[in-house]
DNA sequence: TAAATAAATCTATCGGTGATAAATTCCCTT
DNA sequence: AAGGGAATTTATCACCGATAGATTTATTTA
């Protein structure tokens, strides 16, 4: 039973890793499987039900550091959760995609109710934590969209000109801030995440702090 | 010939509006503005080179806020940059998926150049500086393609039920959050937005101070 | 073991989609 | 009026997701 849907979706994972979401059709699935299209139709009653499965499978997979770990503070566990959650994406071709074109399952409200208690905890109050949740999981997807975006589209090329700043030479602050993150045609997205993701952090424990403060002075 | 052009991007997104992104096809696009279809591939060369200008013209359109005003500082600009962002996505259905799946203009490149300007000129680096812009366009990006996605998929239905909590009643913490966010069958994702983009500013204003006690004791 | 039942896949086909080629009409300039 | 490019039409492709119904395979039951 839950065999032949592992089969499957991990011959899903291998298609999409070869041509990508766009080009990722229920035929080529088929045919790596050694079956027919429309048996797929048995197991997954839409392709967008076979994406949400997908997804499911990925974050199970890769996103590891879903929950925090015993003696984890809040602010530890939202940076390795959020590293974690992009790695997942960064795991799967289009995984920022995929992820956001489906459904929240009922283990991801799971999760989201144990991260909500986490800052709860740590006083800070059930809709602060809402939208420390949220801030945090919509930077990310947007930021592994976006990543996942260039290495999609024509984009390829772009980086591996004669001249990779060719586009961007017009314009020196772009520039100057582009040079050291390219290193081998790539850009180093890793320390811009990190940027992004430092100042939320410190925004959320600023928050805090003015919260206590004011509650017990 | 530009009067052409701008017939179809309207009509375009009138047939987004009434059908979608999913849904919108080259030949609905075709029926409204009285046309056989092929007759779109003389003005774009596909349609995603059509995605392209649509998305151009939603900037064009609703992006008021897409640089600095005199006299205006940075992180008013920031934040005044972040809400009209989110308002060109939000003005077009699926504004955020459309985005998402574009290559930036040299519009886009030519503002961020003066977004950077404009941090650089406060103080920051101009790697801290590019880190700041990614960051809130990004943040912006994940979070109105969520914004949206939930109003594309079932999800209307989801709201609009007898108890519009039914799926996460049994998370406690989830429900006291969602509770004061819902009103007539719908969530407030203003505030949820502003909370994140706080955080976002709050923890760049940080990192200038920072910087500039180190610099200038 | 044989029959019955359910699971899984196959064949055939449908309506719809983005795109191209080639013929045709429209419109402006000479 | 004639010529020529701009703009659109007709016709058609290959491909896609999905459904219906026949058919095979595997499992359970008598």
């Amino acid at each position: 039973m839950a065999i032949e849907r592992d089969k499957i979706l991990d011959a899903a994972l291998a298609v999409l890793a070869e041509v990508g979401l766009d080009q990722f059709t229920t035929r080529k699935l088929a045919d790596r499987l050694g079956v027919q299209q429309p048996a797929l139709y048995w197991h997954f009653k839409s392709k967008s039900a076979l994406l949400d499965a997908l997804n499911a499978e990925m974050l199970l997979r890769y996103h590891v550091h879903h929950l925090p770990t015993p003696g984890q503070t809040w602010d530890e566990f939202t940076m390795a959760n959020a590293r974690s959650f992009r790695k997942a994406l960064l795991a799967v071709r289009d995984g920022a995609r995929i992820n956001a074109g489906t459904h929240p399952t009922t283990r991801e409200f799971g999760d989201a109710e144990r991260h909500l208690q986490l800052y709860v905890d740590a006083g800070f109050s059930p809709g602060e934590a809402f939208n420390i949740a949220i801030a945090v999981t919509r930077y990310v997807v947007g930021f592994v969209l976006e990543e996942q975006g260039e290495r999609e589209r024509g984009d390829e090329e772009f980086w591996q000109e004669e001249d990779p700043m060719k586009e961007i030479a017009p314009f020196p602050l772009l520039s100057t801030a582009l040079k050291p993150l390219i290193a081998g045609g790539m850009i180093n997205t890793e320390g811009v995440f990190e940027g992004g993701l430092g100042y939320l952090l410190a925004g959320m424990r600023e928050s805090l702090a003015a919260q206590k403060t004011k509650t017990a002075p």
